[in-house]
RNA sequence: GCCCCGUUCGUCUAGCGGCCCAGGACAUCUGGUUUUCAGCCAGAGAAUCGCCGGUUCGAAUCCGGCACGGGGUACCA
């Protein structure tokens, strides 16, 4: 079998790289990995109206964040590059152009008015709406004058069928004379992507073209275009589309989208390609949470459903938590501090985060649940949840007790607090959470003597001191 | 309108002719553990397998029609 190489194609028109991206990247990435293929990335950014400064950037350092590691691509270079199809102009007009000599395309300038009015006309008649084939029929040449505006369009046969086999639906067939003449080359002279992906895929012998489905019925004209070419077309398979909750397309404005937007929340990337992983596809055993290398060692292509999936992020929440609290193993603590650190931008120092992160550890499941739960610990709280004057003399108390300890350890702490609620009784619950509230502030926290012992002798004091002090 | 794809608990899914009056996970609810919260443990409810017909001794599983959902229909990708 010849050689695997698969490419995500991402358009710098967004804020960032989109999630439903990252769904086929990491189809595309496990694909590649598991046959010893390779993995590239290819902005295709041939829609200059839409174009978003930076989005670039962002998007590839995001596949970065994820850890979908690329082995060709706009930043790395790669022996078929530029990797960005704006860099490529040249090679999409020669090939249109051939395309024209040989009668497979043809110049066209009919308006946008003309072909609006046109489109209308069919669609009132029930007729489909494609190109009604004018300046096909005039046999325009390209214009003599610099300044007049023209395109160039596939030219579709009007009979027969064009059909592909999809190795996730099967057998696909397009009837020919409902395929539109589609615009290769755009008046700003910028390819339109069926022209570019086709070129880029050929040049770039991809041999495996793993995308969404919203591409099945544009596939017909691009095999068309190898089949003019006379390439060999790459084996096609269109996985599902994400949806929103209302099974719409997954969108912007029903759900989030951008990576970015993920990262903030505090998600990790393991539990995100994770449950991704779980959208059309699932483990021979039907474990949930795998690696990415698991993954690769059962993943079927073919065997990816066609359905697609809504994203529920309730789930991936679940699917968060589990990956920062099942692992209790020393580098793991490691690692989840330096994601909490990196987390919180370094404003906080490492050493203390990392004595509260077995406290905290089965109690957070996103990385934006880390300082609300365990700000305290850095400093004295602000505010109060519950009002404690009244309380000087039990606080007064727990001082005297305090001060008396040699060790102050979690264990001697729970025992001396324990003696005292008893000795006053007080009930428990009421007295934990007075001296909860005066150590962090809040009524729900992380386990106190634990958080005490962190805090350190003085600084517990201190706190306590704070209420009886006028 | 026209073309294409799809249809199992609210959601993600298992199932590839008998093991399924359908199994797991998330979510929901109940109980237990507990100085808070979370976690953990135990349990409950939740799918007439979209509908109708056909094939078969036997269908969630195969075939056909319909309905519904989604995608495409752009000089956007």
């Amino acid at each position: 079998m010849k050689d695997v190489r698969v490419r995500i194609a991402p358009s710098p028109t967004g804020e960032d790289l989109h999630i439903g991206n990252v769904y086929t990247a990491l189809i595309n990435y496990v694909f590649a990995r598991q046959r010893n293929g390779k993995f590239i990335i290819r902005i295709e950014d041939t829609d200059r109206a839409r174009l978003v400064p930076g989005s670039e950037q962002r998007i590839l350092s995001s596949i970065k964040w994820l850890g979908l590691n690329y082995d060709e691509g706009p930043d790395v270079g790669g022996p078929y590059g530029p990797y960005r199809q704006s860099e490529r102009l040249d090679l999409y007009r020669q090939y249109a152009e051939k395309l024209v000599k040989e009668d497979n395309a043809f110049y066209c300038n009919c308006s946008p008015e003309r072909l609006d009015e046109m489109r209308k006309q069919q669609q009132s008649r029930g007729f489909p709406t494609i190109y009604d084939g004018k300046c096909k029929r005039e046999h325009n040449q390209k214009p003599k004058n610099k300044n007049e505006k023209y395109v160039i369009r596939l030219n579709i046969p009007e009979e027969g069928k064009t059909e592909f086999e999809d190795v996730i639906r099967g057998k696909i067939s397009f009837e020919n004379r409902l395929i539109d003449d589609q615009v290769l080359i755009k008046s700003d002279g910028f390819p339109t992507y069926h022209l570019a992906v086709v070129v880029d895929d050929h040049l770039m012998k991809i041999s495996h073209c793993i995308r969404a489905e919203e591409w099945i019925s544009s596939t017909p004209k691009h095999i068309l275009i190898y089949n003019y070419l006379g390439w060999h077309q790459p084996i096609f398979a269109h996985g599902p589309i994400l949806r929103n909750p209302d099974k719409s397309k997954l969108s912007k404005r029903k759900n989030p989208v951008w990576v970015s937007w993920y990262k903030q929340q505090g998600f990790i990337p393991e539990a995100i390609l994770n449950y991704l992983a779980l959208m059309g596809w699932s483990m021979p055993d039907g474990k949930e949470i795998f690696s990415l290398n698991e993954m690769m060692k059962y993943f079927i292509l073919k065997d990816l459903k066609a359905i697609g999936p809504a994203f529920d992020v309730r789930k991936l929440e679940w699917m968060n938590g589990e990956y920062i609290r099942k692992n209790q193993s020393a580098s793991w603590r490691t690692k989840l501090k330096s994601q909490i650190y990196e987390y919180l931008e370094k404003k906080y120092p490492e050493e203390i985060i990392d004595k509260t992160i077995p406290l905290i550890q089965e109690r957070i499941k996103k990385l934006s649940d880390y300082l609300p739960l365990c700000e305290f610990f850095f400093q004295q709280p602000q505010k109060y949840e519950l009002d404690l004057s009244d309380k000087k003399g039990l606080i007064k108390q727990i001082i005297e007790e305090l001060e008396k300890l040699q060790n102050f350890k979690e264990d001697d702490i729970g025992e001396t607090m324990q003696n005292l609620a008893t000795m006053l009784k007080i009930k428990n619950s009421e007295f934990f959470m007075f001296l909860r509230i005066a150590m962090t502030g809040k009524k729900i926290s992380p386990p106190l003597n634990e958080s005490m012992e962190i805090l350190g002798k003085d600084e517990v004091l201190k706190r306590l001191r704070y209420f009886t002090s006028e």
